[in-house]
DNA sequence: TGGATTTCTTAACTTAAGTGAACGTTTGTG
DNA sequence: CACAAACGTTCACTTAAGTTAAGAAATCCA
């Protein structure tokens, strides 16, 4: 299990059994069941996630009801906002399926930090990485119509279509489930 | 111009005279006139741009008409995703006005992080920030409508109504100008 | 196991966005 | 200044998404 954190991490930077060991000092791993809410609108929570394995959403309430935004996966991490902005979060994070996931703080990070110069370097090319990623997404998003949208999660994550259930990946992708199941026909039907 | 950047650095970590002088070493500052393409798509660039005044665009060519994805103002940043993949671009990047940046490269960065550890640890923070927001931003994308889309813009930023053309500002809320027009005309409607 | 809940689909109807085209206005440039 | 290009609006028409409602299928869990 840590093993999957230290490939993933070797990405970046190689670590020394040292800077293993101070990593492993920390109790960061949890065990979540599927549909544990790990945070609430509302809540302030210093809490960061990353998925070692099984899936993460994170969701909104509008209107009464579920809003789903995005799924967090193996190899993938949450800093929900609240943590970056000292307030109240605006969504929920649930786990969708039995997930195991670190769960980490600024403050453990910081003297972390102050340790091995190395794991911020870590953090910042992790980020920044994922910043340009999530710009691409959104660019996608906005340029593309919901059935396109459809056609490249299939092609691009159709693992997710299986984990997931179909009304959470609709407003996944800006629709209404109903949409997403006529898209759905309307493609069977042209193939 | 200098002060500029070191009053928004100022934000995140204090920098020392030593610390200021050299950043101004670098002669990262650049004058761009309106129109002046800095990235093309297709092309391999390891620029990396900070608006301290006017603004920027990103957009994409399809189907042989543009589609402008994201807008950078005062004391924002882009790191092209060329940079960070070395795939060359999906997307262009193009003065809207008359506009002041900064240039700098991965490779100035990592000199400066090994001077000034400092440096690091504000590119962390900074680029952790903004992946937070735009994660918010995305989500805020796919759970309103083009008009709720278009009301929040009226909002948060009315000056980019006054700075950049409608069109854009169209494609940037994911929708065509014809419909940007109804949408407009409806509201006034509702006044 | 069996009833309740959730999930997915279908359908009819409404609403709004996309498309193609025309037209007046503004802007920019030779 | 005058012409061309770019920009914004409007219109008629098409297409697809939202809404409301109902019912079938799958799933959850007591």
């Amino acid at each position: 299990m840590q093993d999957l954190l230290f490939n993933f991490i070797s990405k970046f930077v190689s670590l020394t059994e040292d800077e293993k060991k101070a990593i492993a000092a920390f109790d960061i791993f949890r065990s979540v069941k599927k549909g544990t809410v790990l945070l609430k609108e509302g809540q302030l929570s210093n809490n960061c996630y990353f998925v070692l394995k099984g899936c993460l959403r994170t969701y909104y309430i509008i209107d009464g009801d579920e809003k789903t935004t995005a799924f967090y996966t193996e190899m993938e991490g949450i800093t929900p906002h609240c943590v970056m902005s000292g307030n109240p979060s605006v969504y929920y994070i649930a786990a969708v399926e039995d997930t195991i996931i670190t769960a980490s703080t600024p403050e453990m990070e910081h003297e972390t930090f102050a340790k091995f110069p190395k794991f911020e370097t870590l953090c910042r090319m992790f980020s920044e990485q994922e910043l340009a990623k999530s710009q691409l997404t959104l660019d996608d998003f906005k340029t593309s119509s919901p059935e396109q949208r459809y056609l490249k999660l299939l092609r691009n994550r159709p693992d997710l279509l299986q984990r997931v259930p179909q009304h959470q990946i609709a407003s996944f992708l800006g629709i209404t489930p109903q949409s997403l199941s006529r898209i759905r026909t309307r493609i069977s039907g042209k193939t």
